[in-house]
DNA sequence: CTGAAAGCGCTTACAG
DNA sequence: CTGAAAGCGCTTACAG
């Protein structure tokens, strides 16, 4: 049981066959396919490789098998929640399958983009990681477009999954969440509340959700015959949407209004400008609703904030099952796209 | 520049040294020691590489070279933000000094476990899988004992840090915060605003960070004279933290406590029993104060939380500059403890 | 400056 | 049931 009574380091199948009076094949035997051996043999075998501490080497195996038992996940920052929960539910659901799943951080960071302090992100490196590693799937989940990265390991790491970008024809499995719907289920929601005018908050058209969202959300508006205002913000925290809010809030009694945050941080802004203004009532005066579930509301609110609850953890779980469907023969590449829901809360419904 | 043109898939470095005329040898060179080559066999060398879609296996590599080139994290889930900022900032330090940082989720859940309902985490196994892969550090970020698990892969990975859980006379370098001093912050935080009473509130001391806060508290609870009372709770939501305080509130003009949760979300539910108590007020009459800067403050809430910063990112820059410490002939295991400091907000300190 | 050869630690048919 | 041998894809002295 001691680590090394001999005080070697790094044991190879070699020292351990020789502890155990075997040959090395035996010993690989012993970790592959047990059932060969006399129980006897095996179990010296066992007890050298614990009296050795070895740990088989994937290098060896990798290179003869070709492949490693174990899927990659490239992730962006992980400051957005969404991908948390995505990173939680391809986690999960992996080791239910009984796979490994290893994850990289590629850096790319929405807000510092928006603020345009962006450095370059490192997608590509760590699919080239992943490649080398000959990795048996990769998940990249992503707010940019990740085909040339793909392009270059495409010879070498057959099952690709794309998680939140949506690339027209790709030649890979897509998991995206449904961010029109997003859009006009806001537009929806206060519709059915009976506000006829909206203003919606959003950073510009830099990201691929927010192009979406706003699609539906015009789209939306047109059909429900909501008359829709834009406003730009620099950024996406509450700051910025409070700056970028302040001259458009209405004096009391006039016409009630519907302020929608491309995400919750936007809105939360709106929430702190209407703080300071008890003249106005919310959600009676104005509504409010934020985009992308990221608030987490413990209670602490002053008012619950009304916002679009997006499937995180689903779309992680559904990559992960993507991964295993694309191993199947005469596979077709499947284009998911999970609903959203409406988390009505007091800032548009009251109570 | 065709991904394939010969359709060939995986193809090896004797495929790209056919392509350019030239041995494996120089192939390998090109790519580890391009000045020993000549210029045009360096551009010939790489022009194949970019034809075939040539990617290097770490395999091969790996099993000559003995080193991977790039450290492994191992995380709890990411459900404790502080493990989000932990993560982030070993990430961001790693890049910075052009290391590879790959990280896997052993699933392992603070709130399941206080509820009872924990199934095993996977830490050992995915410190098993860095070991296997010859990872050149293994970072453990853990709520638990990773002594065995480390144990096994001595052997055969040699730095190693454990982030947020203290083993006495470890053979590993360690950073952790100072969760007496978050205890002790918080006594001394409402202890200077005169208050003479306090509760803690907290699951039992089932993981380390708890029995901790629980001791710093208590020291300078007795050290500054205050009347200190322990509720239990059987778990870390805010509900729970309302379930076991709505015995506790006082009547309206007596003496001023101060609630303080073992987590920010404890807290949060004290603040939920006096949001529905106006007739007590916060922070004149009971003051309320979190302790793991958990709670995300965008400003929605309806008093801001006073709590104690955890200084994640830096622990887990400190993880990677201790990996490369380790890696020096000679040094010493290190014991990092990083400070922490107190947040303030209305909850305690009004405004 | 380039090539031939050895060897890293495994797994897998294949003999025996 | 076990062992000897080939080979996975690389890198690195070493000749030339």
């Amino acid at each position: 049981m001691s680590a090394s009574p001999k005080g070697h380091m790094n044991p190879t199948i070699h020292a351990v066959a020789r502890a155990a009076g075997v040959s090395s094949g035996t010993v690989s035997n012993a970790l592959n396919h047990p059932a060969r051996l006399a129980p006897g043999t095996l179990k010296r075998v066992h007890h050298a490789i614990l009296d050795l501490g070895y740990i088989r080497s994937a290098a060896g195996r990798t290179l003869i098998r070709n492949r490693s038992d174990s899927l990659g996940l490239v992730m962006p920052d992980l400051v957005n929640v969404l991908f948390v929960e995505i990173a939680r539910g391809a986690q999960r659901s992996a080791t239910e399958q009984g796979k490994r799943l290893v994850t990289a951080n590629s850096g790319f960071n929405a807000h510092e983009l928006a603020a345009g302090t962006t450095q370059l992100d490192q997608q590509d490196e760590y699919l080239e990681y992943f490649a080398e590693a000959r990795t048996d799937g990769v998940l990249v989940a992503s707010m940019r477009d990740p085909s040339r990265g793909i392009e270059r390991i495409r010879n070498h790491v057959r099952p690709i999954v794309v998680i939140n970008y949506d690339v027209p024809r790709a030649d890979w499995c897509t998991v995206l969440m449904d961010n029109e719907q997003v859009g006009r289920a806001a537009i929806e929601h206060i519709a059915d509340l009976g506000i006829r005018r909206a203003y919606f908050v959003s950073i510009p058209d830099i990201v691929q959700p927010i192009v979406e969202r706003r699609r539906g959300v015009r789209a939306a508006a047109a059909a429900r015959g909501v008359v829709l205002t834009e406003i730009g913000t620099a950024g996406l925290f509450p700051e910025d949407g409070a700056a970028a809010l302040s001259g458009i809030l209405p004096e009391p009694g006039g016409e009630r209004i519907a302020i929608l945050g491309a995400n919750d941080r936007l809105a939360i802004g709106a929430l702190q400008l209407l703080r300071a203004r008890p003249d106005l009532r919310v959600p009676e005066d104005v509504a409010v609703l934020g985009m992308d579930g990221d608030h987490r509301d413990d209670g602490a609110d002053w008012i619950t904030l009304t916002s679009i609850v997006l499937p995180g953890q689903a779309m992680g779980a559904e990559a992960i099952r993507l991964i295993d469907a694309e191993a199947q023969p005469g596979h077709e590449h499947e284009r998911a796209v999970l609903p959203v829901s409406v988390r009505p809360g007091a800032s548009t419904i009251g109570g």
